[in-house]
DNA sequence: ATTCGATTGAGAAACGTTTCGCGAAACGTT
DNA sequence: AACGTTTCGCGAAACGTTTCTCAATCGAAT
């Protein structure tokens, strides 16, 4: 049905590779008639050159690959998985590449995956915040495939892209410090992404460094979405002990505090001080607005990107971590006079 | 480097027809010993099928394209696009199918971009809110190629996934006249996409048969972002001759009408009413949460890729249009007793 | 024993490109 | 006129599969 390059060659009784010359300005020249002969005929025909057969011999796709995992799977739920992918996918754009996203990381574990992966579609793959130990990579190392990953450290050879977690929850927990607060709990991110764990480490280290208690109550584990956050704030709000801050891994926990505590009449910052971390587009919205540490996602997400494209040029390929920056909001100010 | 099917035919020395049966469990049998040899000799080389040069043959390649369109281009501020996107990867990911989204309609217009859509790498595809005239369809009408729609009803011929329009507006309207509201404006969206310029119509129905009055300057316009929201707000509340209500023909608009209105101390609703229109994720947490128009953008994604899925097997796939349900919430009480 | 059908295997064509090797023609230089 | 150098064009190999055709082997039924 559709014409292909031997369809024109045969209508101009020329040979395919004359036709193929013409139409890339291949490595070859070819006679300015011949080639204009060949451009019209193509034309005619509606001709549409067919990738799937170039890629079988260049071995490119012009294509690249994301992976959503388990933090990153629900699109719609995660601020985090937006932003990365709305980077990748404007960067793309400006290199004239498009983005294959992979479904099934969780499901077809491994090997399978690799296959998947490895089968020729994409010129190299983005691992959207991907947990901390899969098979899969051993497996990518082994074909030697162009991939990076974005906010996990956890893998020393691949190029990474994260931001300045313990910078970013320093600051937080300074504004809070110097409003007065001593007080302070945590809802972290569940260590199976090294960046939950990584913020909860810091969060140790500064409540250590200025010698305040935290009871092991107050520090409360979740998985990055809002319903977690909910059910953390009413486990918290209900104790006896309560802080006067609370410091969340990300935005979407810290808003469903932010609902839990609205919902139990308790005043945000009157009597809790709220920070997130992300600075997702709703923080800005929300009322009162969301004090929080902002990592530049759109960016990381352009920086993966541009980066398997080096490697594809055969360039190194390095890390980097972006750096944060604190937005103080509506949600802190001092803590109650009383206690 | 790469492991082929003939490395292991030569290695069993037999030929890589029987090798690809046995592989696949072929069209033809093969002996069960012959069949474990294949198997264990693939493990041992470390073989992975090329899905390209299967698809070479084939005609097909298990993924279908999506493409965002003007309006849903910035994934990161459109819910929209969001919401749509997660259901079409959720039903991908049960399909066993994957998802290639295609960068650059604004740039590479019409012919161009039918040539990258038809170069071979997607079995179909979908396009997401596409603006009402675009030169693509032609082309993909001629070369037979699978393709749906969201949120448009402008292609006859086309599959379209869409939600009841006129039901919606018409609730949404509904409602606030119930309430006592005679004095309503409106902000659709620009007529390049017709569900703005149907909502338009449908509230001008309303308004007409409901013997209302409607000054021009109550009808504004927007391109769905929050931006234009908050700057029709700005126009409409400089008026001397003021609506009691709104009707927004999206959230986003929505939410940024809500922010001025908070900016310039205008209390919404007991000043003036808002209804917005998809029931994006952070409608219900806003504050006050917005009464709005829910159409299910997830199952219509779904549809959507399920509906490519019917046309590749042959099935005809028809229109399917969902219906809306009102979501009353904070943003809408009866008007203002005085005027 | 002979025939028939089913099973097994080999070989090769096909998918639509890109690009290499080779020869012929054209050109300019001595 | 002989030579080297470009230019031009053709044919064919190659990419990694799937699947067709054909032939050979094997059982079982006549």
């Amino acid at each position: 049905m559709a014409a292909t390059i031997k369809d024109i060659a045969r209508t101009l009784r020329i040979s395919t590779s004359t036709v193929s010359y013409a139409l890339n300005g291949g490595p070859r020249t070819v006679p300015a008639e011949v080639r204009d002969r060949v451009l019209e005929t193509a034309k005619a025909l509606g001709y549409r050159p067919n990738r799937i057969a170039r890629s079988m011999i260049t071995g490119r796709t012009n294509t690249y690959g994301v992976v959503p995992t388990e933090v990153s799977i629900n699109l719609a739920r995660s601020p985090y998985s937006q932003l990365v992918l709305n980077g990748i996918l404007n960067a793309a754009e400006v290199m004239r590449r498009d983005v294959l996203i992979f479904t099934g990381f969780d499901q077809r574990k491994g090997e399978l995956f690799a296959d998947t992966l490895l089968d020729g579609r994409v010129d190299g793959v983005i691992f959207m915040a991907p947990p901390n130990e899969n098979p899969i990579f051993a497996h990518l190392e082994e074909a030697e495939f162009p991939y990076v990953v974005t906010s996990t450290e956890r893998y020393p050879n691949v190029p990474a892209f994260t931001c300045d977690n313990v910078g970013g929850v320093r600051a937080a927990l300074a504004h809070l410090y110097e409003l007065g607060h001593r007080r302070i709990a945590t809802l972290y991110g569940k260590p199976w992404l090294d960046e939950g764990e990584l913020r909860l480490q810091t969060f140790r280290k500064f409540m250590k460094d200025h010698e305040l208690e935290v009871p092991p109550e107050w520090i409360m584990d979740g998985d990055f979405t809002q319903n977690t956050g909910y059910e953390a704030a009413e486990k918290l709000l209900s104790l006896s002990n309560l802080p006067t801050a609370v410091f969340c891994a990300n935005d979407e926990m810290a808003l469903g505090f932010l609902r839990a505590a609205t919902d139990r009449g308790v005043s945000i910052p009157k009597q809790i001080s709220l920070v997130g971390f992300d600075d997702s587009p709703f923080a800005f919205g929300v009322t009162p607005s969301l004090t929080t540490v902002r990592q530049p996602l759109e960016e990381m997400g352009a920086a993966a990107i541009q980066a398997l494209e080096a490697l594809r040029e055969g360039q190194p390929a390095s890390n980097r971590t972006f750096s944060t920056r604190l937005m103080v909001r509506a949600t802190t100010s001092s803590p109650p006079e009383d206690k």
